[in-house]
DNA sequence: CATATATTATAAGCGTGCTTACTATTCAAG
DNA sequence: CTTGAATAGTAAGCACGCTTATAATATATG
């Protein structure tokens, strides 16, 4: 054991783990009057971005697996958040897109989240603020599988 | 919506999830061998460090709920990680001892944390990672629970 | 054309966390 | 002592992510 981790690095696990919890429960309390869970809400964001867009593709987006994806949409189809359309081309496809319910309560959801991470924050710097998302992001990017390849992929597909 | 969070904040909620799942893979991938999962190792370490805790104390500090205790005990006692024992004075109470094998297996455990975490946070530097830290630990206290209460209990149960 | 390999989506089942509801026990009043 | 409230632990069932396996379709190759 090299380092000794005095300064609170030990830590670490605990507190992404809790922050992420937290975080997650803020989401639910403050947004279900909308009836999404945390999950459901990631979802719906790309798709009403990326209107049409398969399952397989999503479960890149999301970095989740195909199935996970399949589930959630299960609920939310039912929930009539999202509907599934097959591609005439390719009749393995299901493209997915957003109903205008979901279309008028994207907005409500970019509102809701700046609150809660506004919450998150307080007490912190501008600065500061950008540290946590640079380490975040580091912390994403030196995890993400590669474990030895050390590429700075930022902006394609790769890192989301 | 006051600030637009041109600066990433919005992405924050993606972040800090992406973060602890790939932290938990990577700690359930390098711990395979010890058989035990993410959230066992976190018990684990509360039960060395508590010997003969109380489950309802448990799920204080872990911050979860009972009924997680209860069930990530089951298992863990059917593997031999720890023994649940009476309480002679309160029978309502099972007391929580780690097993030899637990002791033994401490060590290990610490040691690959301190990898995962040096591995996390590769590329960034001693003043970053203490405000990266910093910020967790904000987030949490945050969000926890009382919203608008702003004390500093770090150590007592009252925001739960 | 026929066969082998890919890919897309789903099924089944597990781990972890939650909520809600229950039992057993303790403790505080009357 | 008895009633009633609080506490410790558990059961049942759901959401979400995972792994492994399967069905259907597409595509490449013999």
């Amino acid at each position: 054991m090299p380092l000794m981790n005095l300064d609170g690095t030990e830590r670490l696990g605990f507190l992404i783990h809790d922050a992420a919890r937290m975080m997650r429960k803020r989401f639910e309390m403050l947004g279900s009057s909308y009836g999404l869970s945390a999950a459901q809400w990631r979802l719906l964001v790309r798709v009403v971005k990326d209107e049409g867009v398969a399952q397989a593709r999503l479960a890149e987006l999301l970095e989740i697996e195909p199935i996970s994806v399949s589930r959630l949409l299960d609920r939310m189809e039912e929930g009539g958040w999202v509907e599934r359309r097959q591609d005439a081309a390719d009749r393995r496809v299901r493209m997915i897109f957003p109903t205008d319910k979901s279309r008028q309560a994207f907005g409500a959801i970019k509102s809701v989240a700046g609150e809660v991470f506004e919450q998150a924050l307080a007490g912190l710097s501008q600065e500061q603020r950008q540290t946590v998302l640079l380490g975040l992001k580091t912390i994403v990017h030196n995890l993400s599988d590669g474990e030895a390849s050390c590429q700075h992929d930022n902006e394609k597909g790769a890192a989301r």
